[in-house]
DNA sequence: TCGGTGACCAGTAATCGTTCCTATTCGCGA
DNA sequence: TCGCGAATAGGAACGATTACTGGTCACCGA
C-alpha cells in the first residue's frame, strides 16, 4: 500500500544523487518511531537522543531532502509548525485546535480530487492538500 | 451569493461586540481594491497609502478580528505568508510555485467535503481548506 | 597511497512573519 | 463633561526556518 520500504528509499536516493547518510537515516527512524505527526523540533529531539551532536539545521535539511525525493510528506496548518509524515499517499489529517494533536481521518476518498483540479485550471497542478481543523473528543469534553 | 455587504458587516460587528473602526474599514477597503489574495504586508502597504500612521500590528489585529467574525477568509500555503480574501464561501485557490501569485479555481464543487469529513472522524470539524500548488501558465512557459 | 573534489555537517547568526507589550488616544454611555 | 474600556501606534520580542562558515568525510583517479 505505498509503504515506503527500505529498498525503495535507497533507490530514490540513488536516483536523486543525494546520499543516504546516517543523519538522514536517523531522521527517518525518528519519523517511524513517533506515532503522530512530529514537527521538525520533535524529530530533532528524538534524533538528538541517539546522537547528541546533530544540529537542528541538519534535521531541517534532511527533512527537506526526504520530502523532495518523495519519501516523506509535509503538511502545514496555521499557527503551528510544519508536520512531517511517513505516509505519502493522499490522505486526510486533522489538527485539534485545543491540544494541537494531529491524527488521520480514515475512509474519505480523495482519489479524483487532483484530477478534477487539473481539468479546472490552466495551472500545472503539482500538489493538493486538504487541511482540516477541529476539536478532538477530549478537548471537546474539556470545554 | 454570500457576498458580504456593508449592512451584513455592520451587523456582524454589532453582534460580536467589536467596533467597526476606521482602521478596520480601511483594511476591508484594501482587500476590496486588491484584486488578488493579498498578504498582511500587502494590506498594510495599501492602508498606509491613505493613512501613513497605521501600524502593521493594527492590520494584523484587524485581519484577525475580521476573520473571527466571518467577514474575510484566510489561507495558508507553505513557504508563504498568510493570504486574505473577501470571499468566505468555500472555494479553491491555487498558488504558483514560481511567481507566488494566488488565483481562484472555479467550477470545482467541494460542497459535501465538510459533511463527509464530519461522518468520518470523532473530531468536531470547524474548518476544512484545500490548498493547491502548481505552476501558472506564464511560469511554466518560462521554464 | 596520496591529493583533490564535492557533498555533508555542526554550530551559530540572520531572517521573516507574526504576536506581544506599553503608553496613548478614541469613542461611547453616564 | 467625565470616566472607562476598547483600539491603536510604535517598537520590542518571539518562534520557525534558512543562510552562512569553517571543518569533516567519502570517494575517485593518478
Amino acid at each position: 500500500m505505498g509503504g515506503t520500504q527500505e529498498r525503495d528509499i535507497r533507490e530514490r536516493f540513488r536516483r536523486s544523487g543525494y546520499t543516504l547518510t546516517s543523519q538522514r537515516k536517523a531522521v527517518l527512524e525518528a519519523l517511524g518511531e513517533s506515532r503522530g505527526h512530529p514537527s521538525a523540533e520533535d524529530v530533532y529531539l528524538l534524533v538528538k537522543k541517539k546522537n547528541p551532536r546533530v544540529a537542528l539545521g541538519t534535521v531541517y535539511q534532511a527533512l527537506s531532502v526526504l520530502e523532495e525525493i518523495g519519501v516523506i510528506g509535509a503538511k502545514h496548518w496555521s499557527e503551528s509548525p510544519t508536520r512531517y509524515d511517513l505516509n505519502v499517499d493522499p490522505h486526510l489529517d486533522i489538527r485539534c485546535l485545543g491540544c494541537g494533536e494531529v491524527s488521520e481521518i480514515p475512509g474519505v476518498d480523495l482519489g479524483d480530487l487532483e484530477d478534477r483540479l487539473r481539468g479546472a485550471t490552466p495551472y500545472e497542478v503539482t500538489r493538493a492538500a486538504v487541511v482540516v481543523e477541529g476539536l478532538c473528543p477530549a478537548c471537546r469534553a474539556a470545554g
